[in-house]
DNA sequence: CGGGTTTGACCTGCGC
DNA sequence: GCGCAGGTCAAACCCG
């Protein structure tokens, strides 16, 4: 985007989008009327040039922001935005229209196969914890109960021999293993920028590898949240198991276990805030070994994909390696505290801050809470899409994002509209009744689905 | 009576 | 080794 001023207090600004095309805002008369100053407001004529099915179309949009500019007004919070469109605007709008149901198509397509992963997902975890049990009943059932359990497990696998058991057993074990390993890879990255947050290492690869499972098993993400109720709703069962003073803090913290299913390994803590009773820390610890409900699925994608780009490493720049502490930068530049790692937490810990009263910026003003964090997650999977270097670090967590920013748009179909229209302002290229980006269509599969999804519950 | 909460005891890791 | 703080356990208690 290039500009210039005038003396009449004129902005002229030409921008090009991400496809090379010529966005032309011809105007910004912030004075226009210099006998009139006390209404002055800002004025938008944007003018489109675009290429749909190779035909060359004009889009005119004249959009008065009907901003009082005027500082000491006290009307200045009546903004409201008047969109004047051109009817040239109806072919466009058909071809968008289309667009959305093919968009909406492959987003439920898109559900479908979400729906079957997490399905096989949970087969999978149930299998590997059945044969958890059972290796486990083998090898060491030397208590009554256990013994008891290993009769139990015996006579439910009856029906396979022992071969046959030891095969499948196997079998499993081995997918177990490669997956588990596959997994721990970005861990050892993380090892490497925050090594005195996590616990020592030993030189042995069987340490290693207990210290990363330790490691990941104890990240954690905080959820900073304005609430008057003593915990807040997430969707998911909890039971309270035990309650401590804190040092420093002259609030109690509560810890609570999930109750969804049994031996679900998910934790959490709640405590008020020293510095700010209204401000409840909800912090979420592991991962939950069982499907869960659709209102629970935001809260928890949001921190699980918090805590795995917490442990997928360092983001790429073009220098090396970024601090993780980028993400204070990447995943919010507009605001500075939404989501950071904490450096004095004994575990690696991601914070969440949804607190922030709106900023300056118009576009993130309709963004809080669950829409801070997609918005967060979106600007960082842009941000991670545009470094070029180490893309399977990046992809993964830009997926990542795109899953908690998924879950939680999906999981709320009120803010949905309001988060395409951010993402609309964003892309700095939408139309102000269906938010769509009409031309910048997605790049990658992470855009698409969020788009896909923003588009979806319309 | 079953499930959830409370609360003191206990365990563990860490710093000195 | 000792003390401290965080985290967990489990018996007692509460409630619908």
């Amino acid at each position: 985007m290039d500009g210039s001023r005038d003396h009449d207090q004129k902005v002229i600004i030409n921008s090009f989008d991400d496809y090379g095309e010529k966005r032309v805002v011809n105007e910004m008369d912030f004075f226009a009327d210099k006998n009139c100053s006390k209404e002055a407001s800002a004025t938008f004529e944007f003018k489109k040039e675009s290429k749909f099915d190779g035909v060359e179309q004009e889009l005119h949009l004249n959009l008065s922001t009907g901003l009082n500019l005027l500082t000491n007004s006290p009307t200045s919070d009546k903004s409201t935005v008047d969109y004047n469109v051109s009817p040239r605007i109806s072919i466009e709008f058909v071809a968008i229209k289309s667009e959305l149901e093919r968009v909406s198509t492959e987003n439920e397509r898109l559900r479908a196969t979400l729906n079957q992963i997490n399905s096989r997902n949970y087969t999978l975890r149930m299998q590997i914890g059945a044969l958890l049990q059972h290796q486990q009943n083998i090898k060491g059932a030397t208590t009554v109960d256990q013994k008891i359990i290993d009769d139990k497990d015996k006579r439910s696998h009856s029906v396979l021999n022992g071969m046959e058991e030891k095969s499948m057993a196997d079998e499993l074990q081995k997918n177990f293993q490669t997956k588990i390993q596959i997994e721990k890879s970005p861990e050892k990255k993380f090892q490497e920028l925050i090594p005195n947050k996590v616990p020592k290492f030993h030189s042995s690869s069987k340490d290693m590898d207990q210290a990363e499972e330790a490691t990941i098993k104890k990240a954690r993400v905080s959820v900073r949240a304005r609430s008057e109720t003593p915990m807040i709703s997430d969707g998911c069962q909890w039971r309270k198991y035990g309650q401590k003073m804190a040092k420093g803090n002259p609030c109690p913290r509560a810890y609570y276990r999930c109750t969804m299913a049994v031996g679900c390994p998910v934790r959490k803590q709640v405590q008020r805030c020293v510095e700010d009773r209204s401000v409840l820390i909800t912090t979420y610890q592991g991962n939950h070994n069982h499907p869960l409900p659709s209102s629970a699925m935001a809260m928890a994608s949001t921190t699980s994909a918090a805590a795995s780009m917490l442990l997928s490493g360092p983001m790429p720049s073009a220098d090396g390696f970024m601090n993780p502490n980028v993400l204070t930068r990447t995943i919010l530049p507009y605001t500075a505290n939404l989501a950071s790692i904490s450096p004095s937490a004994p575990f690696p810990t991601v914070i969440l801050d949804l607190t922030n009263t709106p900023t300056t910026h118009s576009h993130l003003q309709i963004l809080q809470g669950p829409q801070a964090i997609a918005q967060a997650l979106y600007n960082h999977s842009r941000f991670l899409n545009r470094v070029s270097d180490a893309p399977s670090v990046s992809n993964e967590s830009s997926h990542n994002m795109m899953n908690a920013a998924t879950a939680a748009i999906a999981s709320d179909p009120n803010f949905t509209s309001a988060l395409a229209g951010a993402l609309g302002s964003i892309i700095g290229n939408i139309n102000p009744n269906t938010g769509i980006d009409s031309e910048n269509s997605p790049k990658n599969a992470s855009e698409s689905n969020m788009a896909n999804v923003s588009f979806a519950r319309k």
